[in-house]
RNA sequence: GGCGCAUUCGUCUAGCGGCCUAGGACACAUCCCUCUCAAGGAUGAGAUCACGGGUUCGAAUCCCGUAUGCGCUACCA
């Protein structure tokens, strides 16, 4: 067996994490688990300016709210910390310094406004963009010129003019790069930070990482991160790239373009675990058939010779049945716990707090084969907990029912109902299709009319379920209430 | 403009030279079940495998070209 593996998740804290960077730290999990290897997590703040507060921990949430536990990184530590990037500047400052001296990088000290007018002058030409090297073969007389001006350098990495970078993907195959279309980059930058480039490639050596896996959009940085693992002597890793989760739009996704953070999943109700299987699916398949996979079963099944190369886009609309799924797999206890939170936060507030978990334990089988999220149950439930409905009196109305046919249903099961002892489901069945037989009506048209009385809605669990776990008080109190409003029409 | 990658039903995908008159899933339609809504079951519609050339007895699968899309082309990651 060859070396353990060593994987990291290197998120920069940017803003909230959307499915794009979920989708490749759970194949970075995926990975790890599947082999015994390290799953770490490093948080790359390299870009001061765009740094958003709050954002390591936004993410942090994110990936242990999936089951994505990290065996290194924050909030845990690890023989290789510190693991964010900020707090491992001298490192960088250090390989820097190792390549200038070497002849492998040089200072620049071109001004941000002289690189931005080159490169309109280049684009108006139609010629390729890129550092045009002005500061590649600065003397030392020169330098010292530029230093004495106060200018504070950035270090570029100095690209050989001819030759070509071959390297494999473990996903996308073999790919070679000119080194003529590469410029000399920059590595270090003013501010003592490093780019992503120069961390990535210290960091990832440092961290004994054995295979790096990143979104595709990485792949022609590639040549860049290779150049430097060889000015260092270090020995490159595995690289495997990953397609992309693409928008409706079928772009790159993007807090910009309004992705949805993957913490709003959890808001909206959604399990970890359907979001999880579902992420993986993007991109991966177990056979041409499976689906629905338990987390274990994906980690033991997983393999990269089973990854696919095509940007995806993603599909809402089989999420929701996925997740359907899944609330319709747990059992009612399980399905209890995790309804409580949302109907605590989404019930209207006049209901009672806090809530009656027995009462919600009735309730659950009765909405479980009928809510796609979580959230759902506070909407389609509120009338299990609701005192007073807004009835709309057309509902009572229908093809073979007219408002006062549904009036003599009601007041006939009324009658029928208050002298009843027990309210359970047989009970409540037997003497009600009895009473329709009595009426000369259709057993559904009285149980509609019912139906509207109890819940003034149309779409509802069964309905003697539902009246026997509303109790025959309220359920009388609803009758008469739902008459009332009918005979005032 | 340059470079790179990709291209199978609307969407996610199976397929790694003959098993493909291309399979599954979501969504959609029809039917069954049924007290409504769901769930479940059945059936159906939906892909000239981007296009054009090769290679081969045989290509969705291999090669070349074209088109299109996306990515990179920042002192962003």
């Amino acid at each position: 067996m060859a070396v353990p593996v060593r994987v990291r998740f290197a998120p920069s804290p940017t803003g909230k994490v959307h499915a794009g960077n979920i989708h490749t730290a759970i194949f970075d999990y995926l990975l790890a688990r599947h082999t015994g290897g390290t799953f770490i997590l490093r948080i790359e703040d390299t870009d001061v300016g765009r740094k958003e507060e709050g954002a390591v921990e936004h993410m942090m949430e994110a990936l242990k709210w999936l089951g994505l536990d990290w065996d290194e990184g924050p909030g845990i530590g690890g023989p290789y910390a510190p693991y964010y990037q900020s707090q491992r500047l001298p490192l960088y400052k250090e390989a820097v310094e190792k390549l200038v001296a070497q002849g492998d990088a040089y200072y620049c000290y071109c001004s941000s406004e002289r690189l931005e007018a080159m490169r309109k002058e280049q684009e108006a030409r139609k010629q390729p963009t890129g550092y045009d090297r002005a500061c590649r073969d600065l003397t030392p007389e020169q330098r010292k010129a530029k230093e004495a001006e106060g200018i504070k350098p950035v270090v570029r990495f100095k690209v050989p003019l001819e030759g070509h970078a071959d390297f494999h993907d473990l996903i996308y195959g073999d790919i070679t790069f000119e080194y003529k279309n590469i410029d000399d980059f920059v590595m270090l930058k003013s501010d003592g930070y490093p780019t992503y480039h120069l961390a990535n490639v210290v960091d990832d050596t440092a961290m004994k990482i054995t295979h790096v896996i990143r979104g595709e959009e990485w792949i022609s940085s590639t040549p860049r991160h290779l150049l430097m693992y060889k000015a260092f002597g270090y020995t490159p890793p595995v690289y495997v790239h990953m397609p992309m989760i693409v928008g409706a739009d079928r772009a790159k996704l993007s807090k910009r373009r309004g992705a949805i953070s993957i913490l709003e999943y959890r808001d909206m109700g959604y399990l970890p675990e359907a979001l999880f299987n579902f992420l993986v699916l993007i991109g991966w398949s177990l056979d041409d058939k499976t689906e629905i996979m338990t987390h274990q079963q994906i980690v033991e099944n997983f393999s990269l010779e089973r990854m696919g190369r095509v940007a995806a886009a993603f599909n809402q609309e089989k999420l929701d049945w996925m997740n359907g799924v899944y609330i319709r797999n747990l059992n009612p206890d399980e399905l209890t716990d995790r309804l409580m939170p949302f109907l605590e936060k989404y019930l209207p507030p006049e209901v009672k707090r806090p809530l009656d978990v027995d009462y919600i334990k009735q309730i659950v089988p009765l909405i479980k084969e009928r809510i796609i999220t979580l959230k759902d149950a506070a909407d389609y439930a509120s009338f299990f907990f609701v005192d007073e409905l807004q009835y709309d009196p057309a509902k009572f109305v229908d093809k073979k029912t007219d408002t006062a046919m549904a009036l003599k249903a009601l007041k006939s099961a009324e009658e029928k109902l208050t002298p009843l002892a027990s309210f359970d489901k047989d009970q409540l069945e037997s003497a009600l299709r009895a009473l329709a037989e009595a009426l000369g009506i259709k057993a559904g048209q009285l149980f509609n009319s019912l139906r509207v009385a109890i819940t003034a809605s149309d779409a509802t669990p069964p309905i003697f379920e539902t009246m026997a776990a509303l109790g025959k008080e309220r359920c009388l109190k609803r009758i008469q209430s739902a008459i009332s409003i009918l005979e005032k029409n």
